[in-house]
DNA sequence: AACTATGTGTACGATTTCATACACAGGGCA
DNA sequence: TGCCCTGTGTATGAAATCGTACACATAGTT
C-alpha cells in the first residue's frame, strides 16, 4: 500500500496537457484526435536512436524526454530536455526522416504519439499545426544553443544549477527521481563532479538529496546560482510558445 | 595597384552558385529571382543582431558567415558557420522572427538577400522552397548540435581542426584570412590556446602561419586530426542537401 | 630609419576538471 | 543477521585550460 507513485499509475491526462496539441484550433484538433495513441514508458526509455528510423512523433503530457548525443567513443550529451510543452520527433517534418541524437526518457513519461504518415500529411497542410510545430522548433534550437554555449563557458556547479531547473519546470512536484550517475551523464561530466557539485548546493541549502531522490528547497537559490543560460531558454520558450501553463 | 583580393573586386556570382536557390524548380526560381538583391559584406559585418529584427534573409554565394552567441559577460561562441550552402535567417521563416544570436561576416561575403515579407510569402506556400530551408535548419541544427558536443568532450587541438575544416569548406583556396584572437574567439577559448595548437599544427606540417593567413598544406592529415565532429556534420549536410556542389 | 600597431610566441602559477581508487551507507534478499 | 548491490562521499595526482604578463616579429607609417 506503500507505493511511492500510486497517484498516477492509472491517469491519462487529455492530450490537450500537452502544449503543442493545446494550442490548435478545435477543427486541426479533432481531426488529429483519432490519430493519437496514449503510451506510458519509463526512466531509460528509448523513443528513438541516432539515425534510426522515427515510426512515431511523441506529445509528452507528463515527464522529461532528454535529446542526447552519444559520441564515437560512447561519451553521451545532452542537448535538451522536452517536456509537455514540446514533441519529440522534430526531424520528420524538417525533412530529414531522422536525425544523429537520441531521444531518451529521463523521468517517467506519459505522452501521446502520432503515426510518422500522420504528422507529416497534417503538417503540409500549412496552418496552425504547422506555424506551432516550427516555433516550437526553433524553442529547440534555443535551447541546443544555450547548451553548447554553457558547456564551453559555465562550471559543474551553474550547470547543475540549470539543469534541476530546466528539470522542475517539467515536473509537478519539487522532487527529481534522479542518481548522480545519470546526471553525470546528462551533462557530460564525472560522477564526481556531480557529487561534489550537489554537495556544495546541498551545503548552501538550495537542495537535499538522498539516494536518486533530489528535493529542491530553495527555488529562488538556485536560479541565482545558474548561469543566465535557463533565463535565456525560458524567456525564449515562453516567447515563442505564450500559454497559461498551470505549472509555469 | 597591389590590392590583394582584387581579382574579386567586381565579380558577381549567379545566384545559382547558391545552393538553396539552385536546388529550386526553375519556376520558383524565376519568381524569386526579382527579389533578389545582391550585396557584398567585409569581414566583421554583422547581418542581425541578438534579439534584433531580421528585414532580410541572406544566400551566401561566397564567403562564410558565422552564428555568435555572446554572453551576458561578453564571452563569445560560435554555434555554426554557412556559407553558399545555406542561408541566414532561418528563425523568419521559422515563426520566432528573431532568435538569441548574431550572425556575423567570418569571411568577406557575397550574397543574394531578399526581403523578410517576400521569403515568408514564399515558404508560407509549401512545395520545393519551403522543404529545402527545412532541411538546410535541420542541418544548422545538427551542426549546433555538434558544436555542442564538441565544446563539452573535444580538446582545442581537435576543434581547431574541425573549424578549419568547416572553414575551408566553404572557400575557394586552401587559405584562410583569420588571426588567432579571430579564431579564439570563435571556439570560445584564450587566444594563446589557438597560438599553442596552431603551432602544434605547423610543426606537424599541417598547416603554416603567418600573420592572419592559415595555409592548409595537408588537408588529409587535418581531417585525421580533427575529431568525429566535422565528418558527422558534413556527412549529414550533404545528406539533407545532396547537390553536385564543385567545391565540394 | 625610427616608430607604432598588430599579430604571434612563450612563460608562470592558479584553477578546474579528469582518471582512478577506495570507503561508507542504505536497501533488498537469503 | 549477514551479504551484496547500488548510490554517495572523499582522496590523490595528472592533465588541460585559464589569467596574466611580457618579449618578439612583421607591416605599414612617418
Amino acid at each position: 500500500m506503500k507505493t511511492p507513485s500510486a497517484s498516477s499509475q492509472s491517469t491519462r491526462p487529455p492530450p490537450t496537457q500537452n502544449l503543442i496539441l493545446s494550442a490548435l484550433p478545435s477543427t486541426d484538433y479533432q481531426r488529429l484526435l483519432p490519430g493519437l495513441e496514449f503510451i506510458e514508458m519509463a526512466l531509460g526509455h528509448s523513443l528513438y536512436e541516432s539515425g534510426g528510423p522515427l515510426p512515431h512523433v511523441y506529445f509528452p503530457v507528463e515527464g522529461i524526454v532528454s535529446l542526447l548525443y552519444v559520441t564515437a567513443g560512447g561519451i553521451s550529451a545532452e542537448l535538451a530536455v522536452v517536456g509537455s510543452e514540446g514533441m519529440i520527433g522534430v526531424s520528420l517534418f524538417m525533412g530529414g526522416e531522422t536525425t544523429p541524437n537520441r531521444g531518451v526518457v529521463q523521468s517517467a513519461c506519459k505522452a501521446y504519439r502520432l503515426p510518422a504518415e500522420t504528422l507529416k500529411a497534417h503538417f503540409a497542410e500549412g496552418g496552425a499545426f504547422q506555424l506551432t510545430l516550427l516555433k516550437f522548433t526553433q524553442a529547440l534550437i534555443t535551447q541546443i544553443s544555450q547548451t553548447a554555449v554553457c558547456n564551453l563557458h559555465h562550471s559543474v556547479d551553474e550547470q547543475l544549477c540549470r539543469w534541476l531547473l530546466l528539470s522542475l519546470d517539467r515536473l509537478p512536484e519539487n522532487k527529481l527521481q534522479m542518481t548522480q550517475e545519470l546526471i553525470s551523464n546528462m551533462l557530460g561530466v564525472r560522477r564526481q563532479g556531480v557529487t561534489e557539485s550537489a554537495g556544495r548546493l546541498e551545503r548552501e541549502g538550495l537542495i537535499t538529496y538522498g539516494r536518486g531522490l533530489i528535493t529542491v528547497l530553495d527555488r529562488p537559490g538556485l536560479e541565482k546560482r545558474a548561469c543566465e543560460c535557463y533565463t535565456v531558454v525560458r524567456r525564449e520558450t515562453e516567447r515563442l510558445l505564450p500559454v497559461p501553463r498551470p505549472g509555469g
